[in-house]
DNA sequence: GTATAATATGCAAAGATTTGCATTTACAAT
DNA sequence: ATTGTAAATGCAAATCTTTGCATATTATAC
């Protein structure tokens, strides 16, 4: 009697999204569609999306680790620490980067959302 | 009747250690010589601690956040995805690129342990 | 030294996440 | 279609972490 699995509907939810998500906000837009969804069930699911690299997870300096589908276009941030304004690079900066690490480790690399953090501008200033 | 705060036993825990620490681990070392702390005392503590910036706070891919003392000399880590294998990085070859964007963005970089993820050459024979 | 304010700690409860196990669902081979 | 196997889900319990509030400690100003 289940329309749709709980990764698709995970799927969906993070795919109409700007920003990122946490795991609880995940599992609240989930519920939504699915009201008697476990939260056990999203967890794991979207843990099994991270392991298969159809989502990315990060550290971007908040309560918790945040969520996202990985795209065709990679992109990294720089995050405030005080203000928690973000600047998002374009890849082609940090490519060349990752490319160089690449080659002399031997390692694939597979971050694909690399989050930097320091302080802005303005917040030196205020300093 | 209290003899060493709890910001002091975690900093002894973190100096004796080589490898990193999870936020449990931590609480559990320290609860070794402070039998009574309450483990939100030790959890407060040590965010107040990454908060000042004495303490460094990582992502590895493991199961939880990782926690180390903040030295004078900076590193970074490659870690395979597969395996869990960790290469170090002296922190020159990271130290330019991070030069770079600071030179870029105008931000000041505080990020003084950058953790990059990939697969090492043994795990990609395998495949 | 005393009073005052700021910070650190403990305790209890709430909240978030993980785990173990039983059940259901999906898939592949026959 | 039937069977067998692997994967996904739900449920209950355990675990980890956070939060609110009261108390204790430390620092500061007088």
């Amino acid at each position: 009697m289940r329309s749709s699995s709980i990764a698709n509907t995970i799927f969906k939810v993070l795919e109409g999204q700007e920003d990122h998500l946490t795991a609880k906000e995940i599992y609240e837009k989930v519920k939504v569609t699915l009201s008697a969804v476990d939260p056990s069930t999203v967890y794991r699911s979207l843990e099994r999306m991270v392991h298969q690299g159809q989502v990315s997870v990060s550290d971007m300096g908040g309560p918790a680790v945040v969520y996202e589908l990985v795209t065709k276009n990679p992109h990294h941030h720089l995050v405030c620490e005080q203000c928690g304004k973000k600047l998002t690079f374009k890849n082609g900066e940090i490519a060349d980067f990752l490319n160089e690490v690449q080659k002399e480790s031997g390692f694939q690399i597979t971050t694909n959302h690399l989050v930097l953090f320091g302080i802005c501008p303005a917040c030196q200033k205020k300093k």
